[in-house]
DNA sequence: TTTCAAAAATGGTGCGTACCAATTAAATTA
DNA sequence: TAATTTAATTGGTACGCACCATTTTTGAAA
């Protein structure tokens, strides 16, 4: 995989900030960089404004390149750094490999809710998945996802007890590209705290919002309650 | 403003967007654009580019580009578009007015962690800055910022019972235009629960991070502790 | 008419050049 | 030495070319 010349630049010096190779935390000028890969500066370019825009790097101009302290002393689980979706990929963390149990599996028919945030119409169904996710042992997050049948029709307890975007990946052809998020906090109730192992006064961080295919669809509600030790997202924030 | 050739290419077919010139939500290829603006392929694939990293459009090769449908529905998931950086501005919520109430400041030798998060030398001295933020008399923040004094040197207490943003952009030209955030959630504590009115149950939501100046110097450390019903981040995760 | 392979359309990647703009370093001058 | 000017450094923008990969369209064959 990452044939691609920019990719490989981009994971290299990835691995090489992570490692402390750039101990003042600045990379190379561009032209040095250029020259030591053997690639084009527009290449170096394409991998550092990458780099910049998932926040890894900043860019100064007439001065350098600078590696972000944030970006290295993240010890949080939950990266999310814009360039993964789904949870699967999220948790290859120490080696531990993600575990789902499937709390619940049903079709029913959408709220009016639903039916706004999936542009259904209200005949339409949808399958209603509740599942908990596991380090090993270790349970961090009940995610509850709605999905259209209409999208999807042949879900079973086998597939939806791994990932469910692969899946569409591998099965149909269909990519998730994109999702719209919002982040936000509560108690927990007693439902987290028995299946999240949670204290009561230990809150949930919550990720809620819509799941999209390539082609603009709006595939899947989903909301995810997470134990608040695993939940830490990273984001830049700009102004045009 | 926007006199670079893909800004305005960006500011043209966004208006062309909203005004329903393609009513079929698909954009003219990027050699048809090139030869209508009179401008490089170059310069049309970094417009489109950067339109499609804000969700505006999406790309399918060996198809075209497409308008997302959300986005001309101007749906509230996209606020995040044109939204201001800074406390001050994003909670302008029904009339009632933020206020400020200083908690701490003085100047202070920076830790090894700040030297580091703001590139400093550990002769350099910031400002330590506490306030608590409240929307007519409800608090809903606690604020720690941290700011080099060779970035400002003439803070005062009147200064930072407003916004130092407005300053900076007012008083010195300095602007604001990036941040990378950090979001999780913790139990409150004894001094959260003081000032925030929380019960012992109840979380604080924390949003802490860098804020650039627009030429990319790191320009304060800050940590948001906000009462966790006042917090709510919407924000778009793309996958490339 | 249907099927399937070839061609066209369309966005993606990579290389290279030229010049601009902000910052920093060096040289010059007072 | 200190202040100022000049030069070098470094990222930003724009243009152009060549070719690749995926999707759609076309046209010939069955």
């Amino acid at each position: 995989m990452a044939e691609l010349v920019y990719k490989q630049i981009i994971d290299d010096l990835k691995e090489k900030i992570f490692s402390g190779q750039f101990a003042d935390l600045k990379l190379p000028d561009e032209r040095s960089l250029s020259e030591t890969y053997q690639v084009s500066r527009s290449s170096i370019k394409r991998a550092l404004t990458k780099m910049a825009n998932d926040g890894i790097i900043f860019k100064k101009r007439g001065s350098g390149t600078f590696i972000n302290p944030l970006y290295i002393k993240n010890e949080s689980i939950f990266n999310y750094e814009g360039s993964n979706l789904g949870v699967s990929d999220n948790f290859q963390m120490n080696g531990k490999k993600p575990k789902i149990k499937v709390l619940e599996f049903e079709v029913i028919p959408p709220t009016d809710e639903l039916q706004r945030d999936l542009f259904l119409q209200p005949h339409d169904f949808v399958y209603k998945i509740i599942r908990l996710r596991l380090f090993e042992d270790e349970p961090f997050m009940i995610e509850t996802g709605y999905i259209p049948i209409k999208i999807v029709q042949n879900l079973n307890q086998t597939i939806i007890e791994g990932s469910i975007f692969h899946y569409l990946e591998d099965a149909h052809n269909l990519a998730v590209t994109k999702s719209f998020l919002s982040i936000y906090a509560e108690p927990s109730n007693s439902v987290d705290q028995e299946l999240l192992n949670l204290k009561e006064n230990e809150p949930i961080s919550i990720m809620e919002g819509i799941f999209f295919l390539d082609n603009g669809t709006p595939f899947e509600f989903s909301q995810m309650r997470f134990h608040y030790k695993y939940m830490k997202f990273n984001t830049i924030v700009s102004v045009p």
